[in-house]
DNA sequence: AGAAGATATGAGCTTGTGATCATATGTTGA
DNA sequence: TCAACATATGATCACAAGCTCATATCTTCT
């Protein structure tokens, strides 16, 4: 991942100020993953999992309140993304959430999320 | 905002787990915010006003390689939001980052990023 | 093997959302 | 005041994405 340094003074293009912005690609990138998290279902998944540990799908869909297919298919779209991991055990499949990086993630976004500034639209 | 404590062992329900999910509202607010940054285009905007402080929508426009139509568009959600602030300087409207939070939080998602596993499929 | 259970997946439908075009608002200078 | 510029906003269209329904796969139990 290129990630351009904040305040280099390599010299680039030139009418727009050419700032130092995310490179094209890696936002795609970046944007992805903030899209798996923008779904109020899948976070609520996620963050079952972060504090269950581990869940089997029906348990999963019961918490969140969705079908279990619908379910299923959004645990496909984290584990496509290597969000969470799948372990079989028997019939059931069960789901963690596959690095911890996403734990200080959301806490994070919690943390910004107390303090935005919902005052002035 | 009311985040259910991770591990309490208050009596909830009781078929499902009845584990400690974000609640719905929670959830939903929490998504709100990161899909404003789920979209390339706009993570694009928000890194480049992290980076030079302030920027009008032109030259915003301009390195982003969207039209300022789009650009304003884009800037309404994010200011709605409350992500980003308008100062108006005589015809320009100068837009600038509201809450440092946000730099954090790009930050620890470049991070995640970075370490995410993207070999499993 | 066959049936039932648990999950996965594909197709189709419906809703949400970004881009564009046209137009409105606000600002500066002649 | 009028023209040119900068931004904002509303309407429309096209595409992305989620949900459901039907079906397939895999596992266990009899």
């Amino acid at each position: 991942m290129v990630v351009m340094p904040r305040h280099s003074h390599v010299a680039e293009g030139s009418v727009p100020p050419a700032g130092h912005t995310l490179g094209i690609d890696d936002a795609r990138h970046l944007a992805e993953r903030f899209k798996l998290l923008a779904e109020p279902s899948r976070l609520r998944m996620v963050y079952a999992l972060l504090d269950a540990g581990e869940l089997c799908v029906n348990d999963l869909a019961g918490m969140i309140g969705s079908s279990e297919s619908a379910t299923s298919h959004q645990l496909r779209q984290l584990r496509l993304a290597g969000l969470v991991r799948a372990r079989r055990d028997g019939r059931e499949v069960f789901y963690a959430v596959a690095d911890e990086h996403v734990r200080l993630l959301l806490d994070v976004a919690v943390e910004h999320y107390l303090h935005a500034d919902r005052t002035k639209p």
